[in-house]
DNA sequence: AAATATTTGTACGTATGTATG
DNA sequence: GCATACATACGTACAAATATT
């Protein structure tokens, strides 16, 4: 679903962003529609090869834009 | 200046929230005018005797209600 | 000008708690 | 009860920007 193929710790955006933009990325292209779930904090973490504070991190920019929202013991979602 | 002494792990409400609002009550106490700098990082660090991740996530908290303004190298700063 | 100190930024790991399925 | 997923919180290390000596 998301590619996170170019996050890469060589480039020189932070890799909280690089996660970031992967899967801003993803929701804007449709891979993830609204009201759906983002894969989870490990899973990404799983995907990345980055640690769970940076997927976080990730997650939150997304929050702060309003693209998605989490949810406790269920996952994050794309907004509607 | 700012008065941690109500932070205590042992209360319920989250250690960075504790901070947060002991950061608050200061500025709208006018302890610390618009314009001028909070303690530092690991000055609230000592004070508090929690870790700068949380004092960290205070910090933030406060950003995001338009409080305060970090500056890297400089400090935060009360905002005008 | 240069070195050092201070302060915030990024990023890793680990552990435990809370909410949900 | 158990597994999954996010929440809080500790520690550590190094980088980048700024201030000081």
């Amino acid at each position: 679903m998301v590619d996170f193929s170019e996050v890469d710790p060589d480039r020189i955006e932070p890799l909280y962003e690089q996660v970031a933009d992967a899967l801003r990325a993803a929701i804007r292209a449709g891979e993830i529609r609204p009201g759906y779930r983002l894969p989870s904090e490990s899973a990404i973490v799983q995907e990345t090869g980055v640690s769970r504070l940076t997927v976080r991190r990730a997650v939150q920019v997304l929050v702060s834009e309003g693209l998605v929202t989490v949810v406790q013991g269920r996952g994050t979602f794309v907004s509607r």
